[in-house]
DNA sequence: TCAATTTGTTGACATAGTTCAATGCTTTTT
DNA sequence: AAAAAGCATTGAACTATGTCAACAAATTGA
């Protein structure tokens, strides 16, 4: 088994315990995958059959405003998902895209292989019930937070809490994120305090 | 078993398909409740110990805003769940607040009594599983109208989506869940067009 | 039933954030 | 190595929305 795997059984292992066997088993349903920059996984439309774990590099989920600009929805680097979970679960077209930045290895797993490994290990179900609540709680934060703090303060805020995203996607795709323009974003930056 | 429990037996029904033993069975752990109208139920720094099913009436979610304001995170009226996922879950002190509207009357459902359920009917956690997808769906577009709508779209969605919400709860609450003012919702109705 | 509180409206003014267009800087492509 | 494409910055004008203050209307409570 593959070194770079690791990263993904360090995260299995921190939120539950399974046995050497489960991991392997769920391990064995992952297909690796080696996507290059730039590449689309998902386009609107489509039905979304996989939900990817992020071995490395960095990709995007977006909806496309009806003015044709791209609102982010969510960066995914090392070790987060990248799917579309209304659309994996409902088997319903999607609404987004979700594209790489950089070139990008993923683990994913598709919705029948998913619903075996359910059965085979109920554990699972609890583990990414867990998955989901984070998720929510941080939808929640971001939306808090667009309602009450001001573009720079929310600005403020992601730098800190992603450093490592900011170095590595293209400055108005974070503002998109943040809901700014980017010439806004930059007059943040230049700011002096 | 009281006639008004029916709604709550249907919205089980309704997701997944429990046996009538099952069903009682979950009846049993929930605990019914009549709440007077504006009354907390829950304050920032509790610990949330209940996930609560609405039979009737309607009550907000909030966070306080530095300043002092309220910012409204959700309304829960007939047949929705009122809680602070993240603090029942996690254990951990809400950083929200919770109060009643109108009168309400609601099924409780405790942690400890939510996990034997959770034991005793795996079912459950699919559905459980389903329920916090759909959360996460509706914050993910709220999120999105915040960022990609005006104020006034995201009103014009907000009373076609939630019409009887709109004749429930003052206006300044729902100024304040969309993200505006009162001052700026009251001239948006104002406005002729 | 009257006073008190809460809610909604309106006006004048302030501002955070947008838009558009121009410019230079990188990165990618050929 | 040149051309093209994408990215970031800046200025000037503009607009959606906020703030503050006053008032009117509705609801609640004693």
């Amino acid at each position: 088994m593959d070194k770079s795997f690791l990263i993904f059984r360090e995260h299995l292992a921190h939120s539950n315990d399974f046995s050497s066997e489960e991991l392997d088993l769920i391990l064995s349903k992952m297909e690796h995958k080696r996507v290059p920059k730039k590449t689309h996984l998902l386009s609107i439309g489509e039905i979304c059959d996989f939900e990817a774990f992020v071995l490395k590099g960095i990709g995007i989920s977006y909806f496309i405003h009806e003015n044709g600009s791209k609102v982010i929805l969510s960066f995914a680097s090392e070790s987060w998902w990248l799917s579309d979970i209304e659309s994996f679960h409902r088997h319903a077209p999607s609404k987004m895209c979700i594209e790489t930045i950089e070139e990008m290895e993923l683990l994913c797993l598709s919705h029948k292989d998913k619903e075996e490994l359910l059965q085979s290990i109920p554990k699972l179900e609890r583990m990414y019930r867990l998955m989901l609540q984070n998720h929510l709680v941080n939808y929640q934060q971001r939306l808090l937070a667009n309602i009450a703090h001001s573009g720079k303060e929310r600005y403020q805020a992601f730098i800190k809490k992603y450093p490592d995203v900011m170095q590595r996607v293209p400055q108005h795709l974070i503002a998109s994120y943040l809901g700014i323009t980017a010439e806004f974003l930059s007059r943040i930056r230049a700011d002096k305090n």
